[in-house]
DNA sequence: GTATTAACTTTGATCAATCAAAATAATATC
DNA sequence: GATATTATTTTGATTGATCAAAGTTAATAC
């Protein structure tokens, strides 16, 4: 059994992955994701490896194993579950939702999971928009979709700009609206017809539904 | 902020302070509750002290302070609360609860207590029949009750037996149901009019409700 | 192709929680 | 009251997770 320590690594060096696409992920960034010095992470690396959950490539990273990545994803699906009870059922507001999930996610059992999972009537995302892990760990791969469609809260990256129109395409670089660029969905009001979005540490601005409808993006899981 | 261990530490003495009706708690007694040797009691009690939860007197045992009391106190709270949201919502079956409860508890926000509580419609007893504390820390006093009134999986203390015919007092005694003993209801089925019980380690028996009727308890909290 | 810088690793220390085993005190027994 | 038993405390060690600070490597700049 992992302790609650190795599951938040093992979680958060997932995340990474199936974010930048790549397998081994850089101690730094290890380190960074989990408020920890650099000197902790490389530590914990080692022992993790000793224990088989990863593989520690010294001075380039370290990559989940397959009993790694297993219990990783397991953390991915306790999270967004609970998230999505806590919104659902307990009607937390989602701002609230992720610092909860983050300590309930490893004081929960398998069972009592599974028995959450049937309550909610097995949701295949969660309150963000995030898909859901299912038991066997497979996770369903972020299709793109329209920057409109975004649940608020989403964190996603620009696939394309629909509009080729010089004007759009001119606005749009404006405001950093880029292929590549992650933006978080502040919000999204249908009666407003408006989304808005921050992109970076940029002051956040609202795009009509007609725009945002121009813009393809992904999830970022 | 307590660790959950100094959490579990507090819950555990305050349930003997409660069921034993005494205010020290002698450290054999602590540690076999929290399944330690006796020395990691003593030494969790001298931090303890430093750390105002509790007072330690050498060779005698410990006694919560106010703030530690108030601590223990929420701790069953969360506790009594979380057992009733696992059988009343997600219907795991009593026998499983105690054990995901005890890790649930020291998950779980007060906020989100909170929200459970209200989700819940505030109930006042698990589903053992135990009282819940309120959110200030006050507890039912156990009341009296006969023991024909007991839910299955309660633990009870007898209190008193009504019936003072000989004969009665005579198979009351065969069977250990003394004035003091501690009992538990293994059943209760209404069909079967009888209750079943579990006096220490002896055999489980059943008992008519024409008889369990005749018997007073106390709940053991 | 050296010098600087950034990323990473090592070392030594700390803290909470634990154990085993030895030492001590209190209580019970004869 | 001396002895045996039981309860408690001390001591010394261990483990997991962490930090600060010093040391090492690799990458980048010039």
């Amino acid at each position: 059994m992992p302790s609650s320590t190795v599951e938040n690594y093992l979680k958060q060096i997932l995340i990474v992955t199936l974010d930048e696409n790549c397998s081994k992920v850089p101690m730094g960034k290890v380190a960074t994701e989990l408020s920890v010095t650099p000197g902790t992470a490389t530590s914990m690396a080692k022992n993790m490896e000793r224990d088989g959950w990863l593989t520690y490539y010294p001075r380039q990273g370290v990559a989940l194993t397959r009993k790694g990545r297993k219990v990783a994803m397991n953390m991915l699906r306790r999270h967004r579950l609970l998230e999505t009870f806590l919104v659902e059922t307990l009607d937390l507001d989602w701002s609230e939702i992720h610092a909860e999930a983050e300590e309930l996610e490893h004081a929960i059992s398998e069972k009592v999971l599974e028995k959450l999972d049937q309550f909610l009537g097995r949701p295949r995302y969660d309150p963000h928009g995030h898909p859901i892990p299912s038991k066997g760990g497979v996770i369903q791969r972020p299709s793109s979709r329209t920057l409109q469609s975004c649940k608020v809260g989403m964190k996603v990256k620009i696939d394309s700009i629909l509009d080729q129109e010089s004007e759009f395409l001119k606005f749009a670089r404006e405001k950093k609206l880029l292929p590549g660029r992650e933006v978080r969905i502040m919000g999204s009001e249908i009666q407003a017809d408006a989304v808005t979005l921050k992109v970076g540490r940029d002051e956040p601005f609202s795009l009509g539904f007609r725009s945002a409808e121009k813009i393809l993006v992904l999830e970022v899981v």
